[in-house]
RNA sequence: GUGGCUAUAGUUUAGUGGUAAAACUCCAGUUUGUGGCACUGGUGUCGAGGGUUCAAUUCCCUCUAGCCACCCCA
């Protein structure tokens, strides 16, 4: 076998500048949103929008920081979300401040701090905001992502737990996202949830040995979670286990088929599932979540938290609310295929040859801005071949070209992209011209 | 936080112990001021760092990231 020996290693000066890359990637589990992602991320605000204005719901954004103490007292010192996911930051002072690990607890705190209560009560309000969890990224799971959501703050009333899940899927569907559905159980209040808890540890009491070592876990620490539980061993137990529905007082019973009423009545198709608890602390009542076709994971859920404002140290305010994540819709989106026609937002795109022509042009593109027509341009390109080539992949309709003869001559070429035809126009009538055709 | 798999151009993927390939994209050109099609060419420190070796993109280790299972959730 011969071998081949190779002469010294040459370093070659390479002019590129594509092939240098910058020693950083974003953080684990945060990603860029790219331009090209805009048209879902987009689509998903603007009916969130559109959906709020017609249920009247009204904006509301807090800080992205948060004094840890709210989440641990609000989303719960027994959660994982609290316990082990969340970012935080050491103030200058001894303060710790945690990155929002969901919006709840924040809107809640801003409702009573602003005196809101006094602005609009009940409160409705929608996100669209950012949240951090610390968490093992995955498919569909990242460490800082998008919520959207809604609360109604200061209501016991089952209509608005119909609303806020109503509300939630017309947004799926403004979306055109398909076979939605929502699951549905009620996990009581806190005068009849404790009986429960007692009644399902007894019923667990004797199989701690034969179930799986997390539900063992779950016995002591949340008991609710046991019906949660996805172990194989551990499912056959969960058939024969106490329901909620059975054991609730009869006001949380009366609430509850007041929603379902409610949900019936606006033709809204749901699944009651016995074994849905959720993992927050605060959760009371109404429990549900979202699901849609062909994407594995829950795109969004939510609950009754009835209790959380007093938790918190505030006054009794009944609510409930719902999240959904907003790139896990996104996913679904993309998997369903759903199409999207981005909106067409530049009509013109403006060429010049020379440099008195890029000059006019610049003024010329103020001219537009006036007037309010966005034409698109590409100054870093000189030649008209690579311009024209631009202008065609935009899909414009049109081309102003603007050359040295031209300027010379004070008028502009109108190009009509689609037959191939232009005319010569005065530069000061361009304008108008160019508004008249579009 | 635990276990596993993976990492080659902007993207999707070949390939090799002897300085890398295709398709698409992108950029430029195919003569003088006109896009789409076609043709030609260009763009890569093979995720980062270290080790073994005459030689590492290839083998080994560490790190980082992505994915999968668990956990949990949106």
């Amino acid at each position: 076998m011969p071998i081949k020996i190779p002469h010294a290693k040459k370093k070659v000066e390479k002019k590129s500048t594509s092939g240098k890359k910058i020693p950083f990637q974003s953080p684990k589990g945060m990603h860029d949103r790219l331009p090209a992602d805009f048209i879902y991320f987009d689509k998903i605000e603007k009916a969130i929008k559109k959906v709020s204005l017609f249920y009247g719901f009204d904006k509301i954004e807090t800080p992205l920081l948060e004094d840890i103490k709210l989440f641990e007292r609000g989303t719960g010192l027994t959660t994982e979300v609290v316990q082990k996911q969340m970012f935080t930051v050491k103030t200058k002072g001894d303060g710790v401040l945690a990155l929002r690990p969901e919006m709840t607890p924040g809107v809640v705190r801003a409702y009573v701090e602003n005196g809101l209560l006094y602005v609009s009560n009940p409160g409705k309000f929608f996100y669209y905001s950012p949240v951090f969890r610390y968490e093992q990224p995955q498919h569909g799971r990242f460490r800082q992502f998008y919520q959207v959501g809604f609360e109604v703050i200061n209501s016991d009333d089952a209509a608005y737990d119909a609303q806020v899940i109503i509300a939630s899927l017309r947004i799926f569907e403004e979306i055109k996202l398909k076979g939605v559905t929502v699951k549905l159980n009620t996990i009581g209040c806190k005068n009849c949830r404790t009986p429960y808890v007692k009644k399902l540890k007894e019923y667990y009491k004797n199989k701690i040995a034969t179930m799986c070592r997390d539900c063992a876990k779950r016995y002591t620490e949340n008991p609710l979670r046991l019906l949660d539980c996805k172990q194989e061993k551990c499912q056959s137990f969960k058939a024969d286990a106490p329901q909620t529905l059975d054991f609730i007082c009869a006001a949380c019973k009366a609430h509850f088929k007041l929603v379902l009423e409610f949900l019936d009545g606006a033709q809204v198709p749901y699944l009651i599932d016995a074994t849905l608890v959720r993992g927050l602390d605060y959760y009371s009542r109404t429990v549900f979540e979202f699901f849609a076709e062909g994407v594995d994971f829950a795109i969004g859920g939510g609950g009754r938290y009835d209790y959380l404002s007093e938790t918190l140290g505030g006054p009794k305010m009944p609510a409930i609310g719902s999240a959904c994540g907003v790139e896990r819709i996104m996913e679904a989106m993309k998997l369903q295929q759903v199409h999207i026609t981005p909106k067409q937002v530049y009509k013109a795109f403006l060429i010049y040859m020379g440099d008195q022509a890029k000059k006019q042009g610049m003024l010329l593109l103020d001219e537009f801005y006036k007037a309010g027509i966005p034409v698109k341009e590409s100054f870093a390109k000189d030649s008209l071949k690579s311009q024209l080539r631009l202008a065609d992949k935009e899909k414009v309709d049109y081309a102003l070209i603007l050359g040295q003869r031209e300027v010379f001559e004070e008028v502009i070429l109108l190009r009509d992209m689609k037959n191939g035809t232009q005319e010569t126009i005065p530069l000061k009538k361009i304008v108008v011209e160019l508004k008249k055709r579009i």
